[in-house]
RNA sequence: GCGGACGUGGCGGAACUGGUAGACGCAAGGGACUUAAAAUCCCUCGGCUUCGGUCAUCCGGGUUCGAUUCCCGGCGUCCGCACCA
């Protein structure tokens, strides 16, 4: 029987249409059903999307359409993350409007998106660019500020003379502005602050309970806070060393215990006492500004030398007057952490071990392993960083360093220096304030002007939004906002005289801090959110599963997290402080990459052929040898891409879609291959031709499974497939729920074949017509045209999308009887088929009469018979 | 340097809390159908083997009746952070 082959290219379209009409996936909020929130990350508006957005949206659409089926009220939308600087890069290579190109780029890319059939809401789409959504950001900007979440102060930023404009660290490359290539300086200037650092504790607790997020994800956030937990000790100077003014140093230290192997004390470039000492000593000024242009690339900084310069200060030991340690500046002391000095004690770090050795200091042992003897022990070139017992340490010695600890900073806590205690306990957190000021046009403008009487006053919320301008020029280096002829000239709100808009905008990571929320109810023109849908009894938030890539893993992810906790304090949330209840990062989609003559060689130019065995490359022109190179992820630069437009042209979105879902585990990285998506295709193809085929027999029957014969083995088959391609979806494990529908396929083949022959009977033909309507229900998250097409075939009534998912019937799951292994001495050696339930007497009984079993024993009795209920028996003899 | 993950056929990968190692797919080889090709279908597919076995999950030890899984020590790959006091 010919079947006519499964076409894409007029299906897929016809259904894509067929759920658009039907509003299908347009959500209600006011729908009483359990409601689940699945999001992808949205994507930057470039103007294509790519394969790893097919890969990203593909599980998502999963999830979505699973949990549509099992009937809950499920949110899946999709907006743009629009605001940032390739908009401003286009405009000033191209001269085009950032606005227009954004827009165009949005329409591109929506259609590409409908192309490849997700289930996603659009009537609720949303781009950060559009004055609709910034202007709800100006908004909670401002109730931050008023909730003292936000500050303004001045901070050392990249800045690129040449573009006039801040860089962020990663624009900085090799020390020069990434498009300019001018050197970049360093640069004071008064700028907006997130004070994401007030909640440190509360951001590092709170991953404990985010159980459904990858523990690496925690990890990477934890110690990006960076809690440590030390002393800040006070040195006091010698005051005949002392610059005038200056009586001491602060320092911060986590091993207060090695305070009697202190040596010496290192203190930043920058630190006040460096300048001041520097003032008089030119050698000195020189050596500062040497190591302040030592590079910070990560080579740079992993051979940098450890080096130090003597300032001549001198400083008194806390627990000796007459021991002076020398404070060297050190160009391994970073200003910005803790004090900006350490004590050095060369025994217990590696750094001040190297430095000590390098300038001749005094190398103290102060802990030793257990059991070491004191008299003996010598650090010499490595560190003793271990736990162990104190010595060489007067009062301490003896204790454990956690007991020395407590004893130093105690101690110190009760000696009072110029009325402070000498030592106090100190939690230190590396995370930074979050700096969201940037000179650029193409991001939400901050609302506030600034008057020379009154200050930084807030633009009143009646006069939000704050809209860009449209009519800018990127004819000069700059922040075309700040050149604009008469935008920034405004009325103080508060006393009405003359005064300046602040020409910064946003950091786009704002932008997607709360866009999950927005999404709830994104027609509320009042309020960026509304509280009765938000979070809360009858609300979205938390988002159930979230997906996306790891490379957010920590910026956004944990601007997020705060975003929900301060929107909380602001009142645009209820209670939920966390926004994410399951996070799940994939991996990226990477190629092959090939290399001609004349350089990287896109795969479309590209054939591979097989010589036994090895794989060789040629041009497909004029037959060229290529070179095969290495896997990477795809780029424009290795030439390596794969356009999903051209795979969907030519396979379909369902093909490209299996193909994502496929073989490789999701959280890993999948490697794009022409060999497997032509698999993918031909599964495609099977399926509808397994369908298909057996239709028009199967037109009429009534759906029903049995328990016994070829009927039984279909009905098994079948519910032992809804059962586990329901678990695997629900803990995102899209390859093995690929590998059991494979499995269903294979098994189905034999009978569909006897059907269509005409050769089977009624109890058969019942369990599968029964088993084909519940394969076409199993792949449809998946391959949701082809499903609908099965469907319709089959003669299904309205759509697969809108069908529940199948129940299993227990029974048909566990089988009666089981194949037990059985081993002798742990090595298999043997198979029993026995009932399900039989006791561990019986199963030991029927182990030892198998044939194997008796000739390993020659007679003699086991020493051990291991019985594992429906596992395993292993005899030992 | 610190922290973490991982290492299984030619390849991507399965194997739930320690219980039959290699599911499923890709590639390869053989066969059927065809004038031929494509498509499709069937078979084989870790090594060695005297066909009974035997060795195999990076390497070396250990715990266990039994280890891909747990422990110790190496080696390798990848990721994050980066002079964090």
């Amino acid at each position: 029987m010919a079947t006519e082959r499964y076409n894409a290219r007029t299906s897929e379209p016809k259904w894509q249409k067929a759920w658009d009409q039907a509003k299908l996936f347009e959500t209600s909020n006011d729908d009483p059903r359990q409601k689940y929130y699945v999001l992808e990350m949205f994507p930057y508006p470039s103007g294509r999307i790519h394969m790893g957005h097919v890969r990203n949206y593909t599980m998502g659409d999963v999830v979505a359409r699973h949990r549509r089926a099992l009937g809950y009220n499920v949110l899946h939308p999709m907006g743009w993350d629009a605001f940032g600087l390739p908009a401003e890069n286009a405009a000033r290579d191209r001269g085009v409007n950032p606005r227009s190109w954004t827009y165009q780029n949005i329409e591109a890319m929506k259609a590409q998106l409908k192309v490849m059939g997700l289930s996603l809401d659009w009537a609720r789409e949303i781009a950060t660019c559009d004055p609709s959504y910034y202007k709800h950001q100006q908004r909670m900007f401002l109730d931050f500020w008023k909730a003292g979440l936000v500050e303004r102060r001045s901070a050392k930023v990249n800045w690129d003379p040449e573009d006039m404009t801040v860089l962020a660290n990663e624009q900085v490359v090799d020390g020069r502005g990434w498009r300019s290539g001018a050197l970049v300086e360093q640069r004071d200037l008064t700028q907006w602050f997130f004070k994401i650092t007030s909640m440190s504790q509360e951001l590092l607790d709170s991953l404990d309970m985010l159980d459904k997020w990858p523990e690496k994800v925690k990890l990477m956030q934890a110690n990006w806070i960076g809690r440590s937990q030390g002393v800040l000790l006070r040195w006091p100077l010698d005051p005949a060393t002392a610059p005038s003014g200056e009586t001491e140093l602060e320092v911060y230290t986590t091993r207060p215990d090695t305070i009697f192997g202190a040596s010496f004390m290192a203190i930043a470039g920058d630190h006040p006492l460096a300048r001041k000492s520097a003032e008089g000593n030119p050698a000195l000024a020189a050596f500062i500004e040497d190591i302040r242009h030592g590079g910070t690339s990560a080579a740079e900084i992993e051979t940098a030398e450890k080096k130090g310069f003597d300032t001549g200060l001198r400083v008194v030991h806390p627990f000796d007057p007459d021991w002076l340690l020398p404070v060297y500046v050190a160009n391994f002391v970073l200003m910005d952490y803790g004090t900006g000095a350490i004590f050095g004690c060369p025994s217990g770090d590696q750094r001040d071990l190297d430095f000590a050795n390098k300038y001749g200091l005094p190398v103290v042992p102060v802990v030793m392993p257990e059991g070491a003897d004191a008299k003996t022990f010598r650090i010499l070139e490595e560190a003793y960083v271990d736990d162990g017992v104190m010595i060489n340490s007067r009062f301490l010695d003896g204790m454990a360093p956690k007991q020395a600890f407590d004893e130093v900073a105690t101690r110190l806590a009760g000696v009072s220096v110029g009325g402070r205690p000498q030592a106090e306990r100190k939690v230190q957190f590396r995370l930074r304030d979050w700096l969201i000021s940037r000179q650029r046009y193409w991001g939400c403008p901050i609302p506030v002007v600034h008057c020379e009487s009154c200050g930084a006053v807030p633009v009143p919320q009646s006069e939000l939004p704050i809209e860009l301008p449209v009519d800018v020029t990127f004819d000069r280096p700059g922040n075309p906002l700040d050149h604009h002829p008469t935008w920034k000239h405004v009325d103080c709100p508060q006393c009405g005289r003359h005064a300046r808009r602040d020409t910064d905008t946003m950091d786009t990571f704002v932008d997607s801090s709360w866009y999950f929320a927005r999404f709830t109810d994104p027609w509320n023109e009042a309020a960026p959110t509304t509280l009765s849908v938000v979070d809360g009894p009858n609300g979205w938030l938390p988002v159930n599963q979230y997906i996306g890539g790891i490379e957010h893993a920590i910026l956004h992810l944990l601007y997020s997290r705060f975003f929900a906790r301060a929107m909380q304090a602001t009142g645009h949330l209820n209670s939920v402080s966390e926004p994410f209840e399951g996070l799940f990062t994939q991996g990226m989609v990477v190629h092959e990459t090939y290399r001609g003559p004349d350089g990287w060689v896109t795969p479309a130019e590209v054939k591979v052929e097989d010589f036994d065995g090895s794989r060789r490359a040629f041009l497909l022109t004029d037959g060229t040898p290529i070179e095969i190179g290495s896997i990477e992820k795809m780029s424009k630069s290795k030439k390596n891409v794969v356009d999903p437009d051209d795979i969907i042209g030519s396979y379909g979105a369902d093909t490209a879609r299996w193909f994502m879902l496929s073989d490789s585990p999701p959280e890993r990285d999948v490697i794009w291959t022409e060999a497997g998506v032509e698999g993918a295709h031909r599964f495609v193809q099977r399926l509808w031709r397994l369908v298909s085929e057996a239709a028009p027999t199967l037109a009429g029957v009534v759906p029903a499974s049995a328990s016994e014969g070829v009927a039984g083995a279909i009905s098994k088959a079948a519910h032992k497939t809804v059962k586990a391609v329901g678990e695997e979806i629900e803990r995102l494990g899209f390859n093995k729920a690929v590998a059991r529908i494979y499995e269903l396929a294979n098994a189905l083949q034999a009978p569909l074949a006897e059907i269509a022959a005409g050769k089977a009977s009624p109890a058969v033909k019942s369990a599968a017509r029964e088993a084909l309507d519940m394969l076409v229900i199993l792949i449809a998250p998946m391959m949701p045209h082809l499903a609908e097409e099965c469907f319709a075939v089959l003669g299904g009534s309205g759509m697969v999308a809108d069908k529940p998912w199948p129940d299993f019937d227990q029974a048909l799951v566990v089988d009666s009887e089981i194949v037990m292994p059985v081993q002798i001495n742990g090595k298999k050696r043997g198979d029993l088929t026995i009932a399900r339930d039989a006791d561990q007497g019986a199963v030991e009984k029927a182990a030892l009469e198998l044939e194997v079993v008796q000739k390993a024993l020659e007679g003699k009795k086991p020493r051990k018979v291991i019985v594992v209920p429906q596992r395993i028996v292993n005899v030992v003899v």
